[in-house]
DNA sequence: CTGTTAGCGCCTTCAG
DNA sequence: CTGAAGGCGCTAACAG
């Protein structure tokens, strides 16, 4: 508890000089502690208990040729999907023993491009990335550099990455089938996002698909068109499908916010649900179990996602001939009372 | 585009020759371009360019001495809360030119501790912490070595470190004033979790504070202590006020969560909010403004947390004789439906 | 302005 | 089983 004489109470250096042996006896008792003699290794332990020595890995990092950290480049930390897809990425690193960098891309091509430089300077053992936009250029250099690289939420198209995804598709055509199945139904609208998101394609792909299974004829969709995916955007497109004069008996939301939006103009309308139409989001939030009726959605495996991304790039990174992996999970129904007659009793609200 | 020779298409040192310079110059154009020739730099940098060199930055840290990393040590990544001040951390963290690493704790004290040891092996230049329970006793260490501490979330005891938190006893003042002020008041009932945790004991005393100042009784106020701060615990809470006959006229619910449980209960029950019972939560989540009825909430400034306290221990780091400081930030009302009968109009279901 | 040089802290053959 | 020695890639004096 002294003042530890103001040097950085230095390296392995030191523990050797005061265990009466030499560094490499050091590095070994911490790196291979089996090849030591366990008398001298226990000298050496104590040594180390002693002085508080922490080994400076960055040294070591540097020798070794290769660090232990993984790059971890989302959009927006404070969205819940992806900050489930964060919390598996790093739960996963910790295990093998693996620091998480955190960067974020704010949905922006140039900050991402940045973080991708800042993590290669890094010399991060890999990258876990979930792309804003477009597959950022830069990821061929990291590659080039033997960083690993796994996209997350995007399927690799060649086989250039690793790539964990899920499959938008079969989400679309499971809500819809539900739709379908539970009760009798003719006409659904689809309320959705820009199509230039790929999952907004994907999920209305697997929604015809439902449908035709169905048997049904390609009319019994309409489909609504938003430029976002926000409350606001579904307040608008509930009040679209109201002026049309023509109430759907389901309509499918492609994501939570976008149905939360919807069912409150249902809502003001005095259009009772799922009386009058029934609703399936997507997402699954938490918001959605508050709502006056507790929403149906489609939940997708983020956490999973994240934490088998991460076993992924590490495997990529500690297997010398390695295959590049694309997985894909599938999501899976929440039934609520949104969709759900039966359930939707006790939600009424009361007197 | 060729195949690069395989080997670690390395260093400063390969850069300098193909240019006909010293490694010395090629580090001076890298950082401290003006000491350089405008014409050395400009071929130096075309060099630099054209081998797509990207230099070592734990090489460099390790001359230097110092790193640009500050881990960030928080109990869940998933919690709005948690997330929000991560974003303001990472974002700080960035503009200054340092890159984040992100350890989880799962609020155990363990994996609290590992994390630390991980980030005082990689030698991150400073951490900002927001502890899982006990403020960790290894941080002390961190700053033997000369690593930045701040806490976040939490106001320091002794001048031990630099802290940045919210002041909960104003909010909890904050929020009760509001009740009282908005409508005539008489009996007010206090939902909050267990007294060992910081927050919820710091509000009950600012909602003591409002009711004394507004020249209340004591028994003006009912306290329901719940062992945990859930939407199921709150259910339980709204069903106790209600079982004990006497209905107070409002509500000041310690978190959101509990907010929306009592919510409720009251629906069931039949009570009417905010006509019989007004309610105001804390932390104003997402999810509470989707309720039947929106619900009025205390705002921290999380962001501004995280923020600032990426910029309290950079300037800790780079300051030489740094005062600890004690940032206390406000937190603010958001006055919605639920405490507030003429917001509440529009909110009523139709018909 | 540019070149030379000596390490930062650690790991890892290679001998003894 | 242990010691000695040579860098990993880069920076920061110091000379020229």
């Amino acid at each position: 508890m002294a003042d530890k004489s103001r040097r950085p109470l230095t390296g392995i250096r030191e523990v050797a000089r005061l265990a009466g042996v030499s560094q490499g006896t050091v590095s070994h008792v911490i790196n291979h502690p089996e090849r030591v003699a366990p008398e001298t290794r226990q000298l050496v332990e104590t040594v180390i208990e002693r002085l508080g020595f922490v080994p400076n890995r960055g040294a070591a990092d540097l020798r070794r040729g290769h660090s232990r950290m993984i790059g971890l480049i989302l959009p927006d930390i404070t969205n819940p999907f992806f900050a489930e897809v964060a919390r598996g990425a790093v739960a996963a690193a910790a295990e093998r023993g693996y620091v998480a960098v955190l960067c974020t891309s704010d949905f922006d091509a140039t900050k991402e491009e940045n973080s991708l430089e800042l993590l290669e300077e890094q010399r991060v053992a890999g990258v876990l990335v979930i792309p804003a936009g477009q597959v950022p250029q830069r990821l061929a250099r990291l590659r080039a550099r033997d960083i690993g690289v796994v996209l997350v939420d995007r399927a690799a198209k060649s086989d250039e990455y690793c790539s964990v995804s899920v499959n938008d598709v079969a989400g679309g055509e499971i809500a819809t089938t539900h739709l379908l199945e539970s009760w009798p139904t003719q006409h659904i609208a689809l309320v959705n996002g820009p199509s230039s998101i790929r999952q907004c394609s994907d999920r209305r792909r697997g929604c015809r698909k439902a449908i035709r299974a169905a048997g049904l004829p390609p009319e019994a969709l309409t489909e609504v068109v938003m430029p976002a995916m926000t409350v606001a955007e579904g307040v608008q497109a509930g009040q679209a499908i109201i002026d049309s004069g023509r109430l759907p008996d389901a309509a499918f939301c492609t994501n939570d916010l976008l149905a939360i939006g919807v069912l409150r103009a249902f809502a003001a309308a005095g259009i009772t649900v799922p009386g009058q139409v029934r609703v399936v989001g997507y997402d699954d939030l938490d918001r959605g179990h508050d709502l006056p009726i507790p929403l149906t959605s489609i939940r997708q495996p983020n956490y999973q996602l994240g934490h088998r991304g991460s076993e992924l790039v590490i495997a990529e990174i500690e297997t010398p001939d390695h295959h590049h992996e694309r997985l894909v999970f599938d999501p899976e129904l929440v039934k609520r009372a949104t969709s759900t007659p039966s359930l939707a009793a006790r939600w009424q609200s009361p007197r």
